[in-house]
DNA sequence: GAATTAATTTAGAATAATTCTTGCTATTGC
DNA sequence: GCAATAGCAAGAATTATTCTAAATTAATTC
């Protein structure tokens, strides 16, 4: 056998999808999480992507988000034991859960600010992920 | 039936318990949580426990968590969708999961520092608990 | 382009953490 | 002490997720 750098690659991974070959079934659901911003369980996209592809199966959405989410296309939320919720958004933020509506909607840093100068990190930590998730209720003002 | 306001209430809230009536299993559960800070999860409380009290189940275990977090004298900590863990400092921290030895450290905020401060909230959010947890690697300095 | 090989999908079974139910035991208020 | 209430134990039930095996689809080789 070749050593596995000098096979030939099935196909050539672009740089956007991050190696990720888009079959039918994952593009459909990452289109899905990024029409509708409202942080989805794995249930709800498997609902949304029946009217596109109702063969489709609810193990086949989560493994398409598995890999979205590898592959850093998508983040996963989640909020205390509840199912997984699934968030295009890759710029840095945070998560509020309106414990009124049940709604989640994302936090953004104030621009110019680092975590790092609020908290006391251990000696020697190296962050790799951040995950910042706040529940309140939300008053219309 | 009286109505439940007029009706004695059994015992007297302490302050201290948040209400909660201190029973053996109880006790046995906080005192645990409090002697190793390690964050264990359910089932670690639950073999721990049995020292003490070798007839006691998990479904007990669970309740008694239940009840401390409920009252206020334990929090409970979720990695992504790990088994819960709980801890006994009530401060206001943030985790952070060495994912080299797994175990799991708490995160002080710098004194007179607000998450307000880098956090671009919604408009009329209410905050009612916030979890700030990291992930990453320890290395030795 | 047909055959071959590999990757992906599907459907349903399996898993694991947690919650629920039921009958029993202990505690409380009187 | 007795009735009422709360708490506990054991095991069943639940639920989100993962795994497995077979079928399908896609890519590669000839």
């Amino acid at each position: 056998m070749l050593p596995a750098t000098t096979r030939k690659r099935r196909k050539p991974a672009s740089p956007e999808d991050g190696g990720l070959r888009m079959t039918r079934q994952r593009q459909e659901v990452y289109d899905i999480l990024r029409a509708h911003r409202d942080h989805p369980t794995a249930t709800d996209v498997f609902l949304r992507v029946k009217d596109s592809l109702p063969n489709i199966s609810l193990a086949t959405v989560y493994n398409c988000l598995e890999l979205l989410v590898e592959h850093g296309l998508v983040r996963q939320v989640n909020f205390e034991r509840e199912s997984s919720r699934f968030c295009p958004n890759l710029e840095q933020h945070g998560h509020f859960h309106d414990r009124g509506t049940g709604t989640i909607h994302d936090v953004k840093f104030k621009p110019g600010t680092d975590l790092a100068d609020v908290l006391e990190l251990p000696q020697g930590a190296v962050i790799q992920d951040i995950e910042i998730n706040l529940r309140g209720l939300l008053h219309q003002t």
